[in-house]
RNA sequence: GGUGGGGUGACCGAGUGGCUAAUGGUAGCAGACUGUAAAUCUGCCGGGCUUACGCCCUACGUAGGUUCGAAUCCUACCCCCACCA
C-alpha cells in the first residue's frame, strides 16, 4: 500500500515505526532535510543519500516562482526534476505566511505575496497551494495554513488557527477533485488501503505515484486552541498523517514542550505525528520523547553555510581561531563523509578562504548528525533503553558553544 | 642635483587647528541562525584600570617649534613616487 504507518515500538510517549509512501518507506523517528527549492541546499541527490536521509522537503510558494510548477510537473515531477527518488514532501506556503510577513496580506480567501524575487504579486490560495503541490508531485503535500509568530496575542492565534481549519476543508476538497478528476478514485488518505496505487496514478507526467494530504494543527501557544484545532482536524479526516505546525517561531521552548505534550494524548496513534521546522539537536529528542515522528529543519544546512556545525557535546564555530591546524576529525563518532575525510584544520581553512567546499561538508555532517540522532533514538525506542539514553545525551550537549578550555 | 606629489592604527585608505583613539573597507576575533528573501546577519577590533558612568597612557615618518589646543600650521631631517637634468 502506498501510504502506511506501522507502530513497532514506544516508550512512553516516544514511538518507533515504519512510515511507507509512494517512493519508499522511512523509518522514524526522522529527521527530514529541507530542499526548499528542489535542493538540499549545496548538496547533491547522491549527497543527501549518503546522510542516510530517506525524505526531504520541497517548497510550494519558491518552486512555483522559479522554475513555476507547471515546468517542474513537465519534467517529469519533483523527483524525477531533482534526481531524489526517495519520498518528498512538499510545504505548503503557510511558512511564508509568517515568514515573509512583510511581503503580503491575508484575507480569507487566501494570501497576496509580493514576490521577493521580482516584486510581482502571486496569489496563493488553498486551492492554488493545492493544485501546484499535486503538480509538483510529493508523496505528501501540506494542507496551506496561516502561521503565526510565537509570541501572538489570543485573538491572532485564534484566527490563525480557525482560517487554517477553514482552509484545511478547501485544501482536502480540491486534493480529491485533482484525485478524482484524473484517476476516478481518491488519492487521499483515507482509502489509501483500499484501493491499489495504479487505480488511483493520475494521468499525468510526473505521476505514477499518488499524493496524501496532511493536516496543520494551529493554535499558537494557547493549549486549548491547540486542542480544538486538533479536534476540528479529526472532523475532517481521516487522514494518513498530522503535523503540528507553528512552533518554534519566538516562543520560549518549555512552551513548545507543554503544547506537544498537552496534543499527544489526543494525537491518533496509527498515523505519523510532524513537527514542523524542528529543530536543533536536543529540540529532536524532545520532540521525540513527546511522541513526535518526523522533523524537518533548515539549520542543519544554514548552520553548515555559516560555519556552525553540531557536536555530541554541542554547537562548534568551525571558523573559529581555535580548530587552526588541528588534524582531528570533526566529530570523532561521527560516520559521514566530513568526519571521515578531512580534518577540523582543513574545514576551517576552507571557511577562512571562502571555498563552497567548507560550506558542503558541514552541511553534509549537520544533516547526517540529526539523521543520525533519528536512528540512534528509534535504536534505543526499540532496544528499550530510550530514556536513559536521551537524559545522558542532554545532559552531555551544550546547546550553546562547546565549554571553553580549562 | 632640481621640481612636484606623498609618508595615518596589521593592510588599504579618509581626515587639513578643538566635535579625533582618529570615517570607510579589508584582514583578525567572537556570536546568532529552528516548515530557507540567509555562502547571511550582529558585535569587538592601540594598551591599561573600572561592575558601570568613566579614567589614565601611548599614537598619524623623525626631531624641534607655533598655539590655550596639532594627524592637521612652521622648520630641519629621513624615506617613497613621478618627471626633468
Amino acid at each position: 500500500m502506498s501510504f502506511s504507518f506501522q507502530l513497532e515500538a514506544t516508550a512512553g510517549a516516544a514511538r518507533a515505526g515504519t512510515l511507507a509512501l509512494p517512493h519508499g518507506t522511512v523509518p522514524t523517528p526522522a529527521f527530514m532535510p529541507v530542499g526548499t527549492h528542489g535542493v538540499v541546499r549545496g548538496l547533491s541527490a547522491a549527497d543527501v543519500r549518503r546522510t542516510g536521509a530517506r525524505i526531504i522537503l520541497g517548497n510550494t510558494y519558491h518552486l512555483h516562482l522559479r522554475p513555476g510548477e507547471s515546468i517542474v510537473r513537465d519534467m517529469g515531477g519533483l523527483h524525477r526534476f531533482t534526481g531524489w527518488e526517495r519520498p518528498m514532501l512538499t510545504d505548503s506556503g503557510g511558512f511564508q505566511v509568517f515568514s515573509l510577513e512583510q511581503l503580503r496580506t491575508i484575507s480569507e480567501s487566501g494570501v497576496e505575496f509580493r514576490s521577493h524575487v521580482d516584486g510581482t504579486w502571486r496569489r496563493l490560495t488553498p486551492e492554488r497551494a493545492t493544485e501546484i503541490q499535486w503538480d509538483l508531485g510529493a508523496d505528501i503535500a501540506m494542507a496551506f495554513d496561516h502561521v503565526v509568530p510565537g509570541g501572538a496575542p489570543r485573538e491572532l492565534a485564534e484566527e490563525g488557527m480557525e482560517r487554517t481549519l477553514r482552509w484545511l476543508s478547501r485544501c482536502r476538497e480540491e486534493h480529491e477533485r485533482l484525485a478524482h478528476g484524473r484517476t476516478g478514485a481518491p488519492a487521499h488518505s483515507g482509502d489509501a488501503s483500499t484501493s491499489s496505487p495504479t487505480a488511483r496514478a493520475p494521468v499525468r507526467p510526473s505521476a505514477g505515484a499518488p499524493q496524501s494530504l496532511w493536516p496543520i494543527i494551529q493554535g499558537g501557544t494557547y493549549d486549548d486552541l491547540r486542542l480544538r484545532s486538533l479536534e476540528g482536524i479529526l472532523a475532517r479526516g481521516p487522514w494518513t498523517g498530522i503535523a503540528i505546525g507553528g512552533l518554534s517561531v519566538g516562543e520560549p521552548k518549555p512552551v513548545m514542550h507543554r503544547v506537544l505534550e498537552t496534543l499527544e494524548p489526543g494525537l491518533p496513534r496509527e498515523v505519523p505525528r510532524y513537527l514542523m521546522g524542528v529543530g536543533f539537536p536536543a529540540d529532536l529528542l524532545e520532540g521525540i520523547a513527546r511522541g513526535v515522528d518526523l522533523f524537518d529543519c533548515v539549520a542543519a544546512t544554514r548552520n553548515g553555510r555559516h560555519g556552525t556545525a553540531w557536536l555530541p557535546t554541542g554547537r562548534i564555530n568551525v571558523r573559529g581561531a581555535a580548530l587552526k591546524g588541528s588534524t582531528e576529525p570533526l566529530d570523532p563518532e561521527c560516520d559521514c563523509e566530513t568526519c571521515t575525510s578531512v580534518s577540523r584544520g582543513y574545514l576551517r581553512h576552507l571557511f577562512v578562504v571562502e571555498d563552497m567546499l567548507g560550506m558542503r561538508l558541514v552541511s553534509i555532517h549537520n544533516v547526517r548528525f540529526l539523521v543520525r540522532l533519528g536512528e540512534q533514538a528509534r535504536a534505543r525506542i526499540l532496544d528499550g533503553t530510550f530514556d536513559r539514553w536521551r537524559r545522558e545525551w542532554l545532559e552531555r550537549h551544550r546547546p550553546s558553544a562547546v565549554p571553553a578550555e580549562p
